[in-house]
RNA sequence: GGGCGAUUAGCUCAGUUGGUUAGAGUGCAGCGUUGACAUCGCUGAGGUCGUAGGUUCGAAUCCUUCAUCGCCCA
């Protein structure tokens, strides 16, 4: 028989190195990248979350991504064929805005597109003004930065060792992506799901782009009351309270509560804005807020939502004074629409905010209203702006308060859906289950359809022309839709089916639609992007409905939702039959993790002090959904076990026998130590499967600090190690080469890196051999356990804990040789005892060991 | 204002369907070791289980109130 020599045991163990090393073995053996659509075995399939590129990833990336790798790892081993792509999200305003800078350029899609683009903004350089560049280059300029980004991304998520099938990597604007989201349109066009209106739409003045509700978040901002005089065309007065005056000239009308006394009587009647002479309705609606402000107020072209609500009931006119740039465009008072008591005035005061943005008119506004010089009798303003916080909606990424305009925008019907998506996400399982309340929430309070177009660049184009009359005027109601063979397309630059490129602007010719797509347009067919939609069916039948969803419990009002949107409306179908929500890694003071709070983590710097496993071990410690602090005592503790496992293996193995033979297990103590080990194994297994890898964990520590490292080794060294007993030795040997290699294989989907490098000491250098995470996950191990005492571990690990204690009250070392150890049981657990009580001895370092019966709770031991 | 979650030891968190004396890790203090272990072992201190009610033979656990914190949405 060959023994395992000691030489390939290094002293220490050196995280660095040997992660690093295991990393490029993987890389080069394309260990992971290895889908096989065609498989008998069952697939498990993850639709992983991409990144944005032009972001940074931070500590809560790696914490997320390392949930979603740990089931990956123990489905691999289950047996199951991993399909696991990964993609990076390039798409949108942020890598616009990075390239914008970076470059010194800003795209217009009126420009054509060039060869040689990186040239020109070499020539562009020392020019102070930014170089036009059309659509297509603009989109190169965003591939060569992303490509930068994703290879940064890239190494991070190997140097964590996601087990990721690098075959099936994708970004969102690659032509696959970009032909799917056109596929995507064409498809629910072609549905009657999407259409296009110009009405009402939320804008952000900053970006110049509509957005949609998803995209919004309310932020409390100071503004103040301002109480403005009307008069009405009877003679009254009444006092209208706003915090936009600015929106005065637009004016269309004046609310208040039916039931409001003060009010009542002027239902019905006509007001006239100050300044500006309008003559509006005074209507009644039960909106009205009696409490706020002076409990009346006025409509605007368009304040806020209530306001486009209150103009599409009451037919109210249209008052456009904001332009897209959140300016104010001219308007001639007198003209239709705008009929004025006194247009000479009302031009003359418009005069002095037409041009100004919302901010500099309101200033100049309210200033003209206090100025008694326009007034006959007292100025307009009463009293002084009462100051309040308020919440105003913002466009997330943007500084700027968003707007209400009338633009044409193209929208996908969802509020006649919300009932059906909400089933569809109860056929879903939410892991942990309270998060599909996120889910049906945002679904039940949705207010509007979803904008997908943008006014931007880097995104997908719209595959849509518009047919011009002879007056050159679109007909947005026919629009001309791409085939789906000549995907994609860039109808900026492409022409529609029938017409020829001359006909482009021309009257009764053809224009492109200039729009893109909302960035989640895209991001919401991940699901198909990775399964290569109608590119390859077989292979997208195979994949979908993906087994796994793993992301963050921010974005399940965009991602998650319009992934469900997109393939219930496109297959009507769930995408997905698990969503598995991570939580957040907050700082040490439990407050979110942000760049302009400054306590963002880099992920860099823990992996090198700690290790990869280590970092790993502290985000398998969260449950799914909790938040958890960013708290190095865990990596510590991570890199403990990581150490511990090492030196246990190291001990195991060294001078054990090459080979074994499960048959060999004999002895009580080693099949009891089996017996709970199958046990454990039971838990640990059923918690992974239930995605429950944090108590799957804690299980698997449980056993492998207690029982195995901290009693069991120490109970069979000497006759595994220092003594040959035969029979009893071969079978020492043998449990612990069992239970050890199996503990690797637990461990190995959360420290993949110290147990793939165990893993290779024993196996490296077989014909078979193969990764650690290829092989099969431990099943309960057979032994004949019929006349055993399944607790005889315990009773063990009791009597040479009380050994231990006796050993350390006499004052003596725990090594210290003993001539006599007297252990005082009780009479059940004497007979027991008997089975496992030369390993007791041996571990006590004692010459000779008596057993007393007594009526003692627990065992005690007494040293001569 | 509506919804969701949390509140257990200094810190981070377990506590399964209600059931003896509420646990772990970490940290702290003391002692002993350091021949698998930049370790390990033993011992100790430390908790009115957020508050107030209720159900029950029995509540950290179930119900109600309130408070605080966080998140989602208006």
């Amino acid at each position: 028989m060959s023994y395992i020599k000691e030489d390939i045991f290094p002293k220490n163990y050196k995280h660095l190195d040997v992660e690093k090393k295991i990393v490029q073995e993987w890389e080069k053996e394309n260990l992971y990248s290895n889908f096989n659509p065609n498989t008998k075995k069952k697939i498990f399939s993850v639709d992983t979350p991409p990144p944005t590129a032009s972001g940074y990833l931070h500590i809560g990336h790696v914490f997320s991504y390392s949930h979603q790798d740990f089931i990956v790892r123990f489905k691999r081993m289950m047996g199951e064929e991993i399909f696991y792509p990964m993609g990076w999200d390039d798409n949108g305003l942020p890598t616009e805005r990075r390239v914008q800078d970076y470059f010194n350029v800003k795209c217009d899609p009126e420009e054509k597109s060039v060869d040689n683009i990186l040239d020109k903004i070499n020539q562009n350089k020392k020019s102070s003004s930014a170089l036009k560049v059309s659509r297509n280059n603009f989109i190169e300029l965003c591939h060569i930065v992303t490509t930068e980004d994703e290879k940064v991304f890239k190494e991070l998520f190997m140097k964590i060792a996601l087990s990721v099938d690098w075959n099936h990597e994708y970004t969102t604007i690659q032509d696959l992506p970009r032909e799917l989201a056109q596929k995507s349109f064409i498809d629910l066009y072609e549905k009657g799901f999407v259409y296009n209106t110009d009405s009402p739409s939320l804008w952000d003045p900053e970006f110049q782009t509509a957005v949609a509700q998803a995209e919004i978040e309310d932020r409390d901002m100071p503004g103040a009351f301002h109480d403005i005089r009307f008069d009405t065309d009877s003679g009254e007065s009444f006092i209208i309270s706003t915090t936009r005056p600015e929106l005065l000239a637009a004016c269309v009308g004046v609310a208040a509560h039916p039931e409001d006394k003060r009010f009542k009587h002027l239902i019905g009647k006509n007001a006239v804005t100050p300044l500006f002479g309008i003559k509006v309705p005074i209507f009644g609606s039960e909106l009205v807020d009696m409490e706020k402000g002076t409990g009346i107020l006025m409509v605007c072209t368009f304040g806020d939502n209530v306001d486009v609500q209150w103009w599409q009931e009451n037919n109210l006119d249209t008052r456009i004074i904001v332009n897209k740039y959140g300016r104010l465009n001219e308007v001639i008072f007198g003209d239709k629409g705008w009929e004025s008591k006194n247009p000479e005035k009302a031009n003359s005061n418009y005069s002095r905010i037409f041009g100004k943005n919302l901010k500099q008119a309101k200033k100049e506004i309210v200033e003209m209203l206090s100025n008694k010089d326009n007034f006959e009798d007292d100025p307009a303003l009463v009293g002084e702006p009462k100051e309040i916080t308020h919440s105003v909606r913002f466009y997330e990424r943007s500084k700027t308060p968003l707007e209400i305009l009338s633009t044409r925008q193209w929208f996908v019907k969802l509020m006649d859906k919300k009932q059906m998506l909400i089933d569809k996400s109860n056929e879903i399982d939410w892991h942990p289950d309270f998060m599909r309340k996120r889910f049906e929430n945002w679904t039940e309070n949705l207010q509007l359809d979803w904008c997908i177009s943008r006014q931007r660049f880097f995104g997908v184009p719209f595959p849509v022309w518009y047919k011009l009359d002879k007056s050159s005027k679109p007909d947005y109601d026919n629009p001309i839709v791409a085939e789906i063979s000549d995907l994609p397309v860039d109808p900026t630059e492409d022409t529609p089916p029938g017409y020829s490129e001359g006909d482009r602007g021309k009257p009764n010719g053809f224009i492109g639609e200039k729009d893109v797509f909302d960035t989640w347009f895209t991001s919401s067919l991940t699901p198909q992007i990775g399964g290569k939609w109608d590119k390859e069916s077989n292979f997208f039948n195979k994949v979908f409905p993906y087994d796994i969803r793993p992301q963050s419990h921010e974005i399940i009002r965009t991602w998650a939702f319009y992934t469900v949107v997109k393939s219930a409306l496109h297959h009507n179908e769930i995408p997905w039959k698990n969503v598995i929500i991570s939580g957040w890694v907050l700082d040490p003071d439990r407050k979110k993790m942000s760049k302009s709070k400054g306590n963002v983590v880099v992920p860099n710097d823990l992996i090198d002090t700690y290790g990869a496993d280590a970092v790993r071990y502290w985000a398998a410690n969260a449950r799914l959904g909790s938040d958890t602090a960013n708290d190095e005592q865990i990596f510590k503790v991570g890199k403990k076990l990581v150490v511990k496992l090492f030196n246990a293996s190291k001990f195991v193995l060294n001078g054990a026998p090459e080979s074994f033979d499960t048959k060999n297990i004999t002895e009580p103590l080693d099949l009891s130590t089996i017996y709970i080990f199958n046990e454990y194994l039971d838990q640990i297994t059923k918690n992974f499967e239930k995605f429950q890898f944090s108590d799957a964990l804690n299980n698997l520590e449980d056993f492998f600090w207690n029982y195995f490292t901290d009693n069991y080794i120490e109970l069979v060294k000497n006759r595994s190690k220092f003594n040959d007993y035969g029979q009893r030795t071969v079978s020492g040997q043998t449990a612990l080469r069992l239970i050890l290699e199996n503990l690797l294989k637990l461990f190995a989907p959360f420290i993949p890196m110290i147990t793939e490098e165990i893993w290779g000491w024993l196996y490296r250098n077989n014909n078979s051999y193969k990764s650690i995470h290829f092989e099969k996950w431990p099943e309960k191990i057979k032994l004949d356990f019929k006349d055993i005492n399944s607790q005889l571990l315990d009773i063990a690990r009791e009597a040479i804990g009380a050994v231990r204690k006796e050993k350390t009250n006499i004052g003596v070392s725990l090594g210290a040789e003993v001539d006599k150890v007297t252990l005082i049981v009780n009479k059940e657990i004497k007979n027991s005892l008997n089975y496992v009580i030369d390993d007791i001895k041996d571990a006590s370092r004692a010459q000779k060991i008596v057993i007393k019966a007594d009526s003692v709770e627990a065992i005690r031991a007494s040293i001569d």
